[in-house]
DNA sequence: AATGTTATCGAATTTCATACGGATCGTTAG
DNA sequence: CTAACGATCCGTATGAAATTCGATAACATT
């Protein structure tokens, strides 16, 4: 699908702000109510916009504590991958996990309360995994950008 | 703030689909479509919500081509810190910047099109850059987790 | 020029969010 | 023990929103 520019700024829109009513989109796009639910529902079947949610605020919930873990594997068979991306899967600490390029197999976001909690994490439930060679943390100190919005 | 089953289930639900009605909300969670209601504005009024978005299928908009940069600065003064700071930010580019612990000092994510894209962003855009050292590109091969949500 | 496709619109209808008043429950102060 | 308070709950009412519909306009294809 090719977008206009209105279909641009509509997908600006609510990527920043899916709760906007079709109303105030239509007046943001010089376009009438139901041009924007069309529009809407169009990009929605092609399969653009995946979901809409909520995002938390971190710090208020107690996930404030942000590391991100590379992590090698003992071996790269087909089989040691698939059993440790089942798994891996399944930990609820872990919000994103990728398979990398490079030096190490993996790079996973952790997201925990505080230090306590990453080791208690580790060491119950990651390095208890299949087939895990090495891991190394790297720690967050500050969030510069952190935005789920794609630019167009 | 405190949550019961209940405030916790409610956010788990919205984390995962935030256009879910209120009266579907109050059947899945046992409650009158007004408790539901007023729950969500407590919590949102709290903080705890953020943002409600709309998430984009990056292969639909060209933007499937996930690099993971690793950086280091020149110096660590408090002035090009700054400096890098406000000029990342305005990168398109760049979805997330983490100032880290380690051998590097952030963690960029970075999504374009293709490896084309991403030369023409580092030639063009990264590395001219004030103050930058070192980097290090780590190709995503594959998307094991992607979630926004947390388990409370 | 004729035809089919797509996007647009306003009006009508259905569904939703929100405000309100009152009931219930647990806690605390007297 | 009980009175009073705050928090949470409920159902109803209503204004606002989403969605449907039929008609018109724009646009591409032949």
């Amino acid at each position: 699908m090719k977008f206009d520019n209105i279909d641009k700024k509509l997908l600006q829109l609510l990527q920043n702000d899916c709760k906007l009513t079709n109303k105030e989109l239509s007046l943001k796009l010089n376009l009438s109510v139901t041009a924007v639910y069309e529009r809407i529902k169009k990009i929605e079947k092609e399969g653009i916009i995946s979901r809409y949610v909520a995002l938390l605020n971190r710090n208020k919930i107690e996930k404030g504590f942000v590391v991100f873990c590379h992590l090698k594997l003992t071996q790269h068979t087909r089989e040691f991958i698939s059993q440790f991306e089942k798994e891996v899967v399944q930990l609820n600490e872990v919000l994103e996990c990728f398979h990398v390029s490079g030096d190490y197999d993996y790079i996973l976001k952790i997201c925990v309360k505080d230090m306590e909690e990453y080791r208690e994490f580790m060491v119950t439930k990651l390095t208890t995994l299949q087939h895990i060679g090495s891991t190394h943390s790297t720690f967050m100190i500050g969030q510069v950008k952190n935005t789920t919005s794609f630019v167009i």
